[in-house]
DNA sequence: CTATGTGCAAATCCTTTGCAATCCA
DNA sequence: TGGATTGCAAAGGATTTGCACATAG
């Protein structure tokens, strides 16, 4: 944790920014929740828990620094807010890719990436230079599957 | 085309739904522009053009229905605001990815799937019903890549 | 001292909604 | 006629921006 925060001030400091407190703690949060997939709103309300006067603008500014610094980097599940994982996308092997339920809304993580053959052949046949994919599934969870099971004979078109 | 239109028809009624003159606008729209990924206010210009008293709302009001009855889906290339296409996210064997140019924005599509084996180890090892899926690759098209070349020796960082 | 970072409030952008008018079966 | 459809304007939600103050090197 401390060596990832040290890696983080190094990394601003090179491209003139600073690692303040404010930031610190925004950092800090990310890192915690690495696997919760938050949004800009849900990261403002926990920095404010430790730090109560941080205003939500500063938020989504440290939040666009970070990404700019390819610390962190921005997905977005559909439901019309951008959520944030840490890690740059340009990160060699960082790549997995998110099962969304769209029953619940659960996100599962799938940490394989298998897109090696179909990257070598977008690269190939449109002389397109890959710097990051974004593989999305929809569909239902294994909960959610085995509810729909039960309500079987359910209701049709929308 | 008319056949194109008069399935959709069908498949409106069938849900208690109309192909009202408005609605047909919007649809023969999305249909002369299949290759554009249309952004609802692009839609929306267009439409006004041949029926300059459509307003905003109806546009988005029809994309939400068309898309509920799996007429046409949407996507999010992560600028802001959501595209259309038609066809439906259901439907069988349409599945196509995108190339985002992240220099001039220009969308390819790449008409190959090659996410079998994937889908099938994610259904096995996740429990997890596919219904749709999405991918993007982010990166340069061959345009900017030649161009980029060009400028070697740029700025660094952000 | 000067540039950078910050909080607040206002502004923006895309999208949705309330409502009265309109349309069509 | 009565429910569906529509246009307009207002509302909404996420994100950005302007600005004056605070802070740090």
């Amino acid at each position: 944790m401390r060596e990832i925060i040290n890696q983080v001030e190094e990394k601003l400091r090179a491209g003139d920014s600073k690692l303040t407190p404010r930031r610190e703690h925004i950092l800090r949060v990310l890192l915690e929740n690495k696997d919760k997939h938050l949004s800009a709103e849900e990261i403002y309300h926990l920095v404010k828990q430790r730090a109560p006067d941080v205003g939500l603008a500063t938020v989504y500014r440290t939040l666009e620094l970070f990404c700019d610094f390819d610390i962190i980097h921005s997905i977005d599940f559909g439901d019309g807010r951008k959520r944030y994982e840490f890690g740059g996308a340009q990160e060699k092997g960082h790549h997995h890719h998110h099962l969304i339920c769209t029953r619940c809304g659960k996100i599962t993580e799938v940490n394989e990436d298998l897109l090696e053959e179909l990257e070598l052949r977008v690269t190939k046949l449109y002389d397109f230079t890959i710097v990051d994919h974004e593989l999305k599934f929809f569909g239902y969870c294994r909960d959610c599957t085995a509810k729909m099971k039960g309500e079987e004979g359910g209701l049709a078109v929308p």
